[in-house]
This record gives C-alpha cells, sequence and structure tokens, in this order.
RNA sequence: GGAGAGAUGGCCGAGUGGUCGAAGGCGCACGCCUGGAAAGUGUGUAAAUGCCGAAAGCGUUUCAUGGGUUCGAAUCCCAUUCUCUCCGCCA
C-alpha cells in the first residue's frame, strides 16, 4: 500500500510512475485526494468536539469533588448534544477512512526510477545469461521421464485431489526432499535463519503482505475458520514482523522457509500448465529479508546473485531478466526473474523471482524500526524464492537425461544418496 | 468440546468509576561520579493521527479486539480472539 502521505505531497509523481506500469492512477488519485481533504477536516471537528467534551466532565468531575452537585446538571445537558454531534462526525470519518483505505489500496506499488516500460514479458529486459541451451527433438518433456521412470503420478494425484497435485513416488520423493534440504542448507550457509511457519494464515496476515484483498480468489479458502493456505511462505514469514519496530542494528532480517504453497491458479490453461509447470500445491524454499530504505536496493542486487548461484551450482542453463512495468507485480518496485531453460520443452521456466516491495507491504505491515536518530521510519522489506521446486525439477529431468538415465547434478548427490534415475 | 482464571507500555508489575498515557521496578539512552570500569546518582524513555512549511508545541485516539453503560471507563456490562489451569478427546 502507498502511504497517504506521499500521494498528498506528490500526487503528480505518482501518476506518471504508476504509468510505467501501465496503471492509469488519475481518478483514483484525485478521489483520494478529496477524500483526505474532507477526512482530516473533518477528524479536527471531532478532534475538537471531544476536547469539549473531555474538558466538561474533568469540570464535573471537580464539582463532585467539592460537593455542589446541582451544578453538575446544566453541564451535563451540554456535552449531551456534544456527544450527539460527535457521534455523528465519528461515523463520517469511519466512513471516509475505509474509503480511502479502499482506494489506497488499488494502487500498485511505484515502480523503481531504473524499471523501464513495456506491455508484457515480450519487453523485459536479459540483463544475464549462462549455461548450455542446445538441445534437440529427441529430449523428452518431463512428463514422459516421469512416466517412463515412474517418478512422478499425475493421475493418481487427480483420482486423490485433483490435477495440479501429483504423487511423487521414489527416486521422484527422495529428489524432491534433497532440493528442499539443499536450499536450506545454501540458505543457512548464506546467513538466513531457517524459520518452519503455519500453512494457513489468518485475515490480518493474508492482507498485511498484500495477498488480500488484491488476489482473493487465488487462494484456498478454509471457510469455518475463515484462514486462507498460503500461496507462498512469504506470507506468514513476513508477517512475523508485522506490528514490529525493530531497532536498527537488528536489521537486516533474513529469514529463509520451506513450505508447501497452495494456488487455485483460476484461469490458467494450455501448456503452461502441462506436467510440473503450473500445480496447486509445490513446494518451495523462500527468502526473505528485511531492511534499511538505503540498503535495499544492494540486497535485492545480493539476492538476485544468491540465486543465480544456486542455479549455477545445480548446472541448469539460466537467463536473468529485469522486468518491465508491464510485467511486474502489483506490490513490487523492481523485480528479477529467474528462468531455467528446458531442454525437453525447448522453452524458458521462471523459476524465481525476487523483488523489492521498499514500504509497499511494510506499510500495511506497520513494519519499522528506529533508526538513529531515534526516529521511527518505515523498513524495506524483500523475497525471493529461492527456489521453486516444480520447475527445477522439470529442467533437471529434461535438461540431465541420457540413454541410460536421469543424471542427479553433482551438489545433489549427497542428499539423494543415488547419482542417476533410470 | 466442557468448566474456571486471565490479557495493562520493550519486559515485569500496581491500578475496580474522576486531571491515568497509566505507580514502582527492570531494560534502554544521555549526563554526573571514576584514571578507566562496575557500583552509585540525575534526567529522559510508546505509537497512530490531526493542527503546522518544518521543528517546537498543542489536540484526539490507543491499557487484547469490537460494541455498550456513564457527564466521565484500564476499571462496570456484552460479544469475539488469545493465554493459562482442570476435565474430555487425541498424533
Amino acid at each position: 500500500m502507498l502511504q497517504i502521505q506521499l500521494i498528498r505531497e506528490q500526487s503528480q509523481f505518482v501518476i506518471d510512475q504508476l504509468k510505467i506500469k501501465n496503471f492509469n492512477a488519475e481518478n483514483i488519485v484525485s478521489q483520494i485526494l478529496e477524500i483526505d481533504t474532507k477526512r482530516r477536516s473533518i477528524q479536527k471537528q471531532t478532534d475538537d468536539i471531544q476536547g469539549e467534551q473531555k474538558k466538561i466532565a474533568r469540570e464535573i468531575g471537580q464539582i463532585f469533588k467539592d460537593g455542589k452537585h446541582d451544578l453538575a446538571n446544566p453541564l451535563k445537558e451540554k456535552t449531551a448534544s456534544l456527544k450527539e454531534t460527535a457521534k455523528i462526525l465519528n461515523i463520517d470519518l469511519s466512513k471516509l477512512e475505509e474509503e480511502q483505505q479502499s482506494l489506497l489500496v488499488t494502487l500498485p506499488n511505484i515502480p523503481h526510477i531504473s524499471v523501464k516500460p513495456g506491455k508484457t514479458a515480450e519487453d523485459n529486459e536479459i540483463i544475464d545469461q549462462f549455461g548450455d541451451t542446445s538441445t534437440n527433438d529427441s529430449l523428452l518433456p518431463h512428463w514422459e521421464l516421469t512416466q517412463k521412470y515412474d517418478i512422478i503420478d499425475f493421475d493418481l494425484g487427480s483420482k486423490i485431489t485433483g490435477a495440479g497435485f501429483p504423487v511423487y513416488k521414489g527416486k521422484g520423493a527422495k529428489l524432491q526432499r534433497a532440493l528442499i534440504q539443499y536450499f536450506l542448507d545454501k540458505a543457512s550457509e548464506n546467513g538466513y535463519l531457517e524459520v518452519q511457519v503455519p500453512y494457513l494464515v489468518n485475515e490480518a496476515s493474508a492482507y498485511a503482505t498484500g495477498q488480500l484483498p488484491d488476489k482473493e480468489g487465488q487462494m484456498y479458502h478454509a471457510q469455518i475458520d475463515n484462514l486462507y493456505l498460503i500461496p507462498t511462505a512469504e506470507v506468514p514469514v513476513t508477517n512475523i514482523y508485522r506490528d514490529i519496530i525493530l531497532k536498527a542494528d537488528e536489521l537486516p532480517t533474513k529469514n529463509c522457509a520451506y513450505s508447501a504453497c497452495f494456488r487455485r491458479e483460476a484461469g490458467s490453461y494450455g501448456k503452461d500448465v502441462r506436467g510440473l509447470n503450473r500445480l496447486h500445491q509445490f513446494d518451495k524454499v523462500e527468502i526473505v529479508q528485511i531492511t534499511k530504505p538505503e540498503d535495499s536496493y544492494a540486497t535485492l542486487e545480493q539476492m538476485r546473485d544468491y540465486v543465480t548461484t544456486i542455479i549455477k551450482e545445480l548446472d541448469l542453463p539460466c537467463r536473468v531478466l529485469r522486468l518491465c512495468g508491464g510485467d511486474i507485480s502489483f506490490t513490487s518496485a523492481l523485480t528479477y526473474d529467474m528462468e531455467v531453460f528446458s531442454k525437453g520443452q525447448h522453452r524458458w521456466l521462471e523459476v524465481s523471482s525476487v523483488s523489492n516491495f521498499e514500504t509497499f507491504q511494510t506499510t500495511r505491515l506497520k513494519l519499522r524500526f528506529k533508526d538513529k536518530d531515534g526516529k521511527t521510519q518505515l523498513a524495506h522489506s524483500l523475497n525471493g524464492s529461492a527456489l521453486a521446486l516444480p520447475r527445477i525439477l522439470a529442467s533437471i529431468l529434461e535438461n540431465n537425461q541420457t540413454p541410460e538415465g536421469i543424471k542427479i547434478p553433482e551438489v545433489l548427490q549427497k542428499y539423494t544418496g543415488f547419482s542417476i534415475i533410470n
């Protein structure tokens, strides 16, 4: 959520920057400003009236103390009418606050100045690429390989639950577990504190990280208890810091977490959902950092670097994209996507996305820190996948297929306990 | 799931209707003391929001959350959430 002060003080800048995200904010901003003016004038009025009420109440207190009870009655009458006015004004006030809030949450985050305009994923800028992307038509896509070696059973998952909930079997399950452990170990080595977090979150948490209200339909909802299944560990991990004021020396905080992730993926279809490409339940290791504002972009680079290093170690061909305005997410100011090349499908698959949210999440989270002058200010939040399993698994299977079987990347062998799937 | 007790500032803890945003302590910050430190000692120590160009200052709100009673609520009433104890159930 954008801060009202920013909109108030630099409305034109907000409007201009949001154009880069192809978002026309003109109307919303002017509505917000209009409501804001009204809101503040009403707040002033209620404040004054409530101050008056308090003053009279104190006077009555004094009168009772002095035992002059009969003097109290006219004063009581006076407050009665003040109370009535205050009540009406308070209703107006909360109505305006609500209105303002509901408009504010519809505005996306302002993109970083370096973000270039663009309409679609086609306009993203490739800033780095490594690894061998040579391929040929004899290489099988992973959904054929998983069947051939009987390591993932999509039909069985459909029977038990539905499409998008595969069953991993034997070496498939072990490879999955190996990847999780490998990712977590790497993150720990790099200073991320490992946490295990709930997979269901309440409304306040889903709201604070921005899943609500924007992505309501994308989350599974346990209605009886009004809890949401997490679409990513980002939600519970970031909410660790909800409503907190950190000390300056506690920053940056670095957390990593493995979790299953649940996404309804309403509206997806075709080749995008084939096999492991898009699932309703998948595994992911997430990294989250909270930093001082001045450090967040250096941290973003460091996180990007960290993710590409892991991909390199897995020996997967990879490219790094700096997202254009049109492709960057609602909540992000700057995002890098990492894609690995999948040789059986002859296409790039997104396996990670690292983003700087600046204060967009921390505003809602009320996540602040005391700077060295003792002033409280909003921290910046960043996160990234490190990494999401299914597509990594898909490209490991496709890229390492040989006539003898699927070769397990060197770094994973100590975790899997085997070096080939055959 | 049933019965009972509770929720107060960064932490502990006092406060059952009247200048209570809240005693006292711990912690923290700054100062004094000291050759330096400890001890001692003094001062300060919440957040949100509004008035204001900014600061200072002032107002309002906040004692789990949301309602209510009252001229006045941390204190009384109702609902919800959470914690603890006992019973039941259970990996």
